[in-house]
DNA sequence: ACGCATTACTGATACGCATAAACGACGTGC
DNA sequence: GCACGTCGTTTATGCGTATCAGTAATGCGT
């Protein structure tokens, strides 16, 4: 028998990665062992079901293994596998903006520990930052395929990209709602019901006339909270119809002081606004409260379906609801896990949290 | 000649991956191009040297490559090229903590942005949070080697296995000074210099007093902060020496208002605390003066070597320097992409800002 | 003592890609 | 007209692991 020095090396590996003192393999524990490279990676698969393995076998195969350090190469498994364990997060503005106030931050934490509990990693795309490669080429979506499938944020999905996708049978999941793309999953908030739940606590508080904010967008996030506004209406039993809504395109124009005193006249005591990235109506609301120089909850109370604009978090706290986005985060990659592993399952809408706050008190006559 | 209806399942793929109608290989762009899966490869691959490829077979490989959508597996890409255009961003803690203040979050903002530009994606590999699949198994850092390299966040990085893959050659990059471990790249702020800053700033105001407040942790950044400060002091002409070093376990317990008072009595006009994740240092020399009845700067001077912790943002600004963070983890991104080239590279400390602020002023004698 | 399970393992192969080597077709020089 | 180079492409092979299909070796019933 000759000694054979053959190291490994036959490739040209690019000259970079040359020098790398390579790690053990499945076949240098196997050596060691006296065993085959198909008992290595049975023992350390730990596949108990199928064929066995003695224990003398396998302990020798640990030893063997442990006292080289063997690790397996995450690379290779992956490909053996047919998958690779990763979950794409795409959205279409950068993933980390500056201001994270409004920003998908925090649906972020709660994707990334849900992906974690479930064994995968995380690949971030950015649809549009970066100039670098293949960042805004037309083909930029089709870099999610690299994952196992994939997570979309943002209203400004491509959907002609998006359908491919699921026609395709890619495992793709939207967070928030999205139902005029058949077939598209998604996971959302349950805005009917935070907000309806808002008109109760107000009906409870004794008011009896309630008006609705809200701007001119047809947008889901809207009309599920006017729906669920006037559900709560009806459920009080109070007057709903379309005085009940004040629907405007610039509500920071319309929402005059003047208009506020008329509605007080008439009776109306608590307003609610509808939550929007802009936050228009809230501040519109704000500000006519101020301008009329009347105090809340004092004269009237005011409520706001969904969280206060970064501006407004330190004023007084809005009495409204809470959208859980970690909690969406999480359930949008729970949908997406089952639909990676072939199932069809379904992620209920996630409830968002009553937020007591202090802008709301009995009405003005009740006091 | 027969037809081979053999599809692609002569394999047991576990019953989970069943239904996929799998993503398109090179095989089949190779196919619909009239081609062999070698020359979609060199196509794709853009290897200009070496094999050269007709314009028209290019753009037909092209054409199909981007009608089926291809894209490549990175699991093979890097088994068979050791590489894949991934970098992995792994942290001991979760990326995206609650708390976004004291986050790894602006780091990666500057992360994001550089890779993107250099055409790297992220992986995420989320170290300790959660409890689920891996997470805190001995190997749960070998996940990383799927990407070309990976960037490590955090104070708690297991020593063992960093080395290990240095060792191994597995290009990787600290962020955050990390001496202790030799031949371990990083990146690091330069507090020294930035501290001293902080202490010329405060000694040409006047002060001759100084005194430093720190707690109990020989980390890297607090041992930099000490250091600057001292020479800092040197450079001024001060006394330096123990006792203008102030070091608690728990500043907030430690640091009472009489002990403020005794220090003032001393002559002492001026205190500074380091930045740590808590922030319990400056949240203990705040209440502290403020215990004490005590107003700044009129009656002394403070300054913080780093950021405000996120609730004392709002409240006056603290003198002292802000980190680079997005430049930081730019800076790692420079120097990991480097050594993944197979470059020596190194990066220069990044300078920290001087950061004004409002919480100094002339000491109270000379005003 | 023979068939037939069962146990314990090995050989071979595929995962998807990159790349060295081989190859045919086509000039070009002499 | 023949060796030789060049161009464009294909063939063959390996990366490290998982798994399936075998194959000895042993046990067991009849």
């Amino acid at each position: 028998m000759v000694e054979q020095p053959k190291k490994r090396s036959r490739r040209g590996r690019t000259p970079a990665a040359a020098g790398r003192t390579s790690r053990p393999r499945q076949a240098e524990v196997a050596r060691l062992a006296g065993v085959s490279q198909a008992t290595v990676s049975l023992v350390l698969s730990d596949k108990t079901q199928g064929s066995a393995i003695s224990d003398e076998t396998r302990q020798r195969v640990l030893d063997a293994a442990r006292s080289l350090g063997y690790v397996p190469d995450p690379a290779a498994q992956r490909l053996a596998a047919a998958r690779n364990n990763l979950l794409g997060v795409f959205s279409f503005t950068a993933t980390f903006p500056t201001d994270v106030q409004h920003s998908y931050y925090p649906f972020l934490v709660g994707v990334e520990q849900e992906a974690a509990a479930r064994g995968y990693d995380l690949v971030l795309f950015t649809g549009s930052s970066s100039g670098g490669a293949g960042a805004s080429r037309p083909d930029a979506l089709s870099r999610v395929r690299l994952a196992d499938g994939c997570l979309f944020l943002g209203r400004h999905a491509p959907v002609a990209e998006l359908k491919r996708m699921v026609a395709d049978g890619f495992p793709v999941v939207h967070l928030g709602r999205r139902d005029e793309l058949e077939g598209l999953p998604w996971v959302g908030a349950d805005y009917v019901s935070a907000s309806g739940e808002v008109v109760g606590h107000l009906a409870a508080l004794g008011h009896r006339r309630i008006v609705l904010v809200r701007e001119d967008d047809d947008a889901p996030a809207s009309t599920d909270r006017q729906q669920g506004f006037l559900e709560g209406l009806e459920a009080a039993r109070l007057p709903g119809g379309p005085e009940a809504v004040f629907r405007s395109a610039d509500p920071e124009g319309d929402l005059t002081p003047e208009r506020l005193r008329h509605w007080l006249a008439e009776g109306v005591t608590a307003f609610v606004a509808e939550e929007t990235d802009t936050g228009a109506a809230w501040h519109a609301l704000c500000r006519a409260v101020d301008a009329a120089g009347l105090t809340c909850p004092d004269d009237l109370s005011l409520a706001l379906l969904g969280s206060p604009p970064g501006d407004l978090v330190a004023s007084p706290q809005a009495t409204g609801f809470d959208i859980p986005r970690p909690e969406l985060g999480a359930a949008a990659v729970r949908l997406l896990a089952a639909r990676v592993a072939g199932e069809e399952a379904d992620e209920p809408l996630v409830a968002c949290v009553f937020r007591p706050g202090t802008t709301t008190g009995r009405p003005p006559e009740q006091r």
